[in-house]
DNA sequence: GTACTTGTTGAACG
DNA sequence: TCGTTCAACAAGTA
């Protein structure tokens, strides 16, 4: 699924590749996947050049030269993919010239793509979500206080409310718990001082390792080169019930919490 | 055929 | 109004 980690690196490979081109034509294949009425979309954004793209927790955003901003969700499963082939799950298809093409595509139609003016950029994300986990301004400080937010939400489930830390979904809440060695279910407000340091640097350590690694295809995540992530590999407790833990060897447990599934180390995490 | 997977939204509840 | 829980969405895998 791709949380910020994913996000950021389809936003790096966008920017080397269609930041200043101009856009030529537009696809519309699945109109669902539209947020803007299609006449609108395509009138407003052929023709416009891609100025920078940008990230806003996992939100893309690619920013025009008219004024307009593309945003796009990729939800559960879309994708972005440079000079691919169309195919049954491909929703739109922006055009940059005869030769190159970008493919979005979605299996579970759950992703969205949106034109919205680029100076209600800021109203529109105002209030929807919270600081950017590795932005040099978020301090532990910060961090502490976004705890004190909810003290009764359990740590997992408050790491992925978007409203209060951005970026973040199930594979990496369960990574920062387990490297912090707190248990998911732990609720803010009972975390001590230095639990609360190491769980921020644990976020801060596995989102950029992750980045690093190309993010984390567990499902079907690809970056715009149609290249898994290799994080996916370095995962210690997501996707990982019943095995073992790799730091102290036993069994994983599964749980659900908020719905979804939960795994963790009941002998690493306290 | 059934259970399970997930990010976000919106409804419902107290 | 606020915090919280839960169903819904979709389509594929085990």
């Amino acid at each position: 699924m791709p949380e910020l980690p994913e996000v950021e690196t389809i936003k790096r490979q966008l920017n080397k590749e269609i930041a200043g081109k101009k856009i030529t034509g537009i696809g519309v294949l699945t109109e669902k996947t539209l947020r803007t009425s299609k006449a609108e979309f395509i009138k407003k954004v052929v023709g416009a050049k891609i100025k920078t793209v940008e990230r806003r927790a996992k939100l893309l955003i690619m920013n025009l030269s008219n004024g307009y901003s593309v945003l796009t969700h990729l939800k559960m499963t879309g994708q972005y993919v440079y000079d691919g082939e169309a195919y049954k799950h491909t929703r739109v298809v922006f055009s940059f010239g005869p030769k190159v093409k970008i493919m979005f595509n979605d299996m579970r139609r759950f992703g969205y793509l949106k034109l919205v003016k680029t100076s209600d950029l800021p109203k529109f994300l105002e209030g929807e979500y919270g600081p950017e986990p590795l932005e040099k301004n978020f301090t532990v400080q910060k961090f502490s206080e976004v705890l004190k937010r909810r003290p009764n939400m359990k740590t997992k489930q408050l790491l992925m409310e978007q409203k209060l830390i951005a970026g973040m979904g199930n594979i990496y809440a369960q990574e920062a718990c387990f490297m912090a060695h707190v248990l998911p279910t732990r609720s803010a407000k009972s975390l001590k001082p230095a639990e609360i340091k190491k769980l921020y640097e644990s976020i801060r350590k596995v989102m950029t390792e992750a980045i690093k690694y190309g993010g984390t295809s567990a499902e079907n995540y690809l970056n715009l080169y149609g290249k898994q992530g290799d994080f996916v590999k370095r995962l210690k407790v997501y996707g990982r019930g019943k095995e073992r833990c790799r730091r102290c060897g036993s069994i994983l447990k599964t749980i659900k919490l908020g719905g979804r599934g939960t795994v963790y180390c009941a002998k690493c995490q306290r």
